[in-house]
DNA sequence: TTCTTTGTTCCGGA
DNA sequence: GTCCGGAACAAAGA
């Protein structure tokens, strides 16, 4: 799943290759992504410059010269890739391709002047992408309302505890709630709890603040290593289309139901906190 | 066929 | 009105 750090490191990835490119022409191949694209998707990107890319919580932005946008979210399948198809180079910009790529789900596929083919994966199409004017900057539905990013110094202990004790809630539906820090997603979050020895199912009231204060450092710990090693694993990427990666993701405590806890002799429990899967252990998360 | 998966929105109960 | 959890929704694969 696309989180936080796999968007901040397709950023990168593709800014390199994408930033002072033009569009030359725009191919779909399928427009119904969770939102459909509009008609004129394909003819408004072409013949545009791209000035630089930015990420806003699990949002990429791609903007170009003049200030006009795309936002894209990649939902629960999607993800990037650029071919160049003179060289045969391939170059996998998304971080966690396991699979075999399937070309039935390229969606998109943005030919650049540069000579690389930008392609948009998406086998479940929750994802989507829209175009939007520069006067929409501010006030974009999609970014107005999220809270501050987790890796801001705006997101620290002072901060949480002043939201947290106002509020009834579990802890962890404190921490998937986008107005109150946005970016984090299931897995991180269950992971930054384990990491804490914090119960998900403790009422975010009830935790004192040396206990947020370790939460929080923790959450900026693992998204930090998290982007660092989707950097370098990315290098392994760069290969002959077809090639595959090799990364795989070191779980904790995530999906890992029923076995033996990576630090203490529990079990890992499995529940559901606002219908998502949530593992954690008895023993060592109190 | 049914269930799972994520992020967001809507709805109803307390 | 406010707070909260559950349902629904998007699509595909197991």
């Amino acid at each position: 799943m696309p989180e936080l750090p796999e968007v901040e490191v397709l950023k990168k990835t593709l800014t390199k290759f994408l930033v002072n490119s033009t569009i030359k022409k725009v191919r779909i191949n399928n427009a119904s992504l969770r939102y459909k694209l509009a008609n004129n998707f394909g003819s408004k990107l072409r013949y545009k410059k791209i000035k630089n890319l930015t990420r806003r919580s699990k949002y990429l932005l791609i903007h170009f010269f003049g200030g006009d946008y795309i936002l894209i979210h990649l939902g629960m399948t999607g993800f990037f890739y650029l071919l160049k198809p003179k060289d045969k180079k391939f170059i996998n910009a998304s971080f966690y391709i396991n699979k075999k790529i399937n070309k039935k789900h390229n969606h998109i596929i943005v030919y650049l002047k540069n000579g690389y083919n930008l392609i948009y994966n998406d086998i479940r199409r929750f994802g989507f992408m829209k175009y939007y004017k520069k006067s929409t900057r501010k006030s974009n539905n999609f970014l107005i309302k999220l809270g501050p990013e987790p890796l801001s110094k705006k997101f620290n202990a002072s901060y949480l505890e002043s939201l947290a004790k106002k509020r009834n809630i579990l802890i962890k539906s404190l921490l998937m709630n986008q107005k109150i820090v946005s970016g984090l997603g299931n897995i991180y979050v269950n992971e930054a709890l384990y990491y804490s020895k914090i119960n998900p199912l403790l009422l975010c009231n009830k935790i004192d603040k040396k206990k947020l204060i370790v939460l929080i450092k923790n959450i900026k710990k693992i998204l930090k290593t998290s982007i660092k090693f989707g950097g370098s694993s990315i290098k392994n990427y760069i290969n002959i289309a077809g090639n595959k990666g090799s990364f795989q993701q070191k779980f904790k405590v995530y999906n890992r139901a029923n076995l033996k806890c990576k630090n203490c002799e529990g079990i890992i429990k499995k529940v559901k906190i606002l219908q998502r899967a949530t593992f954690y252990c008895n023993t060592c998360q109190k």
